[in-house]
DNA sequence: GTGCGATGTATCGGTCCGATACATCGCGGC
DNA sequence: GCCGCGATGTATCGGACCGATACATCGCAC
């Protein structure tokens, strides 16, 4: 999952730690609270051993100043290679069942600019089924076990079940849009226009259609 | 948390662990999806050798039928000690931070009927804030940051911030009932309170101020 | 000039998950 | 009769991730 979020992030832009934890919880403020370092170096670090990142001399905005009077910093910036551009692609083109836990949903639905089609609906659909089910779960116990529950853990569940059915309506909606073709949801008011020209879009080319 | 699951668990009747990990699920539902046997068996045995816990024989239901005929069952018992429903109250006693994220506000929850009304109010209180903080970090990434991100993102943002909006208002109900004294929220039809007449009912010690 | 909060890198122990293995029980189908 | 098969049940292993902690530097206010 890291690993995930790590190459996507760096596709954007060339990062350092700090950063990428920050813009990390930005992209994912709803599902995650913030990444740990205690799982963000040594991920870096498997990454960069793997080949799918590398280290990017941090160039100190003109190099002709502070050369090497004050000891070398020790910011170290990241920059993805081609091969874990690759790599990428292919972690997207896998996404399987482990992409419908809560976490791996959001993670995945936040780089869902940079994946095709075919795999977004194949995702929310995963998703929904997920939530059904556990959906149908809640509405069970709530049904018949009710008595057995005391009124707190009943509540919990209430809100539990109310939670499900937002989500599931939230999904139908998304994948009526992606199947009529188009964009995300609805645009939302005020500011007209603009809002469309991130860097690099969703690259429909190659991106393999292998089978593991 | 595991931990603190099982011995509360426990409370209610002596089981083992296909059944501790098969109530876990029901009882929150809602929170967490089913934990782990990984993590399950190295816990109980921790909590053995800790003593809170002990293997309790699995007695054949009625000790005449069926002695030794068929071979020994492997199934093993667990049943919580003394020390281990005091390590409980000191864990429900300690509740602190950790306990307002979302898997550990869940299970905490779950156990409300076990806590005492202050305690109630001050896991409720610091939910709140926790949530109310992820809300505004939210607000500010789609009202500053909104051009920075693609539509996707900003989507998974709204979704996000409502969720945030709707638990904050369902903690301010809790909350709201907790002080007006009452229990949960609204009591649910007929069929009052059942199954008291396990071995370990809660003992109304020095906790417990509400009426289940 | 000194303290202090934000920035920044890094490690360690511990919790928990996912996959896997294996054994027994009850049941229905052939 | 006996065979498979899904539910029940215990158990372990490697790996992902977290939380606490330790440092070092930078910019700025006082």
């Amino acid at each position: 999952m890291l690993e995930f979020a790590i190459l996507g992030l760096l596709q954007e832009s060339p990062m350092h730690g700090y950063e990428l934890r920050k813009e990390l919880a930005a992209k994912l403020g709803a599902f995650r609270a913030a990444i740990s370092y205690g799982s963000l170096y040594p991920t870096l670090r498997r990454l960069q051993a793997a080949g799918w990142i590398t280290e990017a001399a941090e160039t100190p905005a003109t190099a002709e100043e502070v050369p090497a009077l004050t000891t070398r910093r020790g910011r170290v910036v990241y920059k993805i290679t081609a091969e874990g551009k690759e790599r990428f692609a292919q972690l997207i083109a896998q996404a399987g069942p482990e992409t419908y836990d809560d976490t791996g949903f959001g993670v995945h639905f936040a780089f869902f600019a940079r994946t095709d089609q075919a795999t977004r609906l194949r995702i929310l659909e995963g998703r929904r089924r997920k939530i059904e089910e556990r959906r149908e779960g809640l509405r069970d116990v709530l049904g018949r076990a009710a008595e057995r529950l005391d009124a707190y853990t009943l509540e919990l569940q209430r809100h539990g079940l109310d939670a499900c059915e937002r989500e599931v309506r939230w999904l139908e909606e998304l994948i009526a849009n992606e199947r009529s073709g188009r964009a995300p949801t609805v645009p939302q008011p005020g500011t007209a226009g603009g809002r469309r020209e991130d860097n690099s879009p969703p690259p429909p080319g190659e991106t393999r259609t292998e089978r593991p």
